[in-house]
DNA sequence: GGGTGACTTGCGCGTTTGCGCAACTTGTGA
DNA sequence: TCACAAGTTGCGCAAACGCGCAAGTCACCC
């Protein structure tokens, strides 16, 4: 049985905002598609089956939460995943979830 | 590199639920409160520093995303974690938020 | 400079969430 | 049976969220 480390309540908070950048089903299917490489904008709304304002507000969700980065080639940005960790917590809810 | 089955939408809505329930500071203090033994209601809402109403409905949410369960003995009931892997979930995102 | 494409930001609206509080249910013991 | 302790549930409210829409910023090309 592993335990785990007390935190101060302000990590918890940090904690937290990666949990909510993690309950919206939108967000989940950004994970997915960043799984296999970065993607712009655009492409992100389109599979995501959105509008690109919206995209946009939850891409930034996932950036402020730091599990997306991103990077500009002249007027597209493109975003991937900051670290592969993100997506083996995604893989672990999903084993949880059965 | 890893990638992620894609799943459909209502798969992706189950997997935001446990997000949420990994959403909020008191829920997370609850799980680690939990990784050293099964807790009562009182004992959790003392430990997280809030109303025992308030803590059974923090309960709630976690029960319903399926990660921790109660057993009652007498008028008191225990809370426990449903699944080792609910640790490891969130031991990945405290290692992702540094 | 003007126009266009790619994002971001601000606003308003309806829904959801977290909370305190009161009321209700259930088990225990005198 | 009565009183009390332990949880749950319902209600109302302030805050946060997701969304569409319009407007703004920035880079590129004629």
């Amino acid at each position: 049985m592993s335990t785990v480390t007390a935190s101060t309540d302000t990590d918890r908070q940090r904690f937290a905002a990666i949990g909510r950048a993690l309950a919206d089903p939108k967000r989940l299917c950004v994970l997915e598609c960043l799984s296999a490489g970065e993607l712009s904008v655009g492409d992100l709304s389109t599979r995501a089956g959105c509008h690109v304002p919206n995209m946009s507000q939850h891409l930034s969700v996932l950036r402020s939460a730091g599990l997306v980065t991103s990077r500009r080639v002249g007027s597209t940005v493109y975003y991937s995943l900051s670290d592969p960790r993100v997506l083996e917590a995604y893989q672990l809810i999903q084993h949880i979830a059965r």
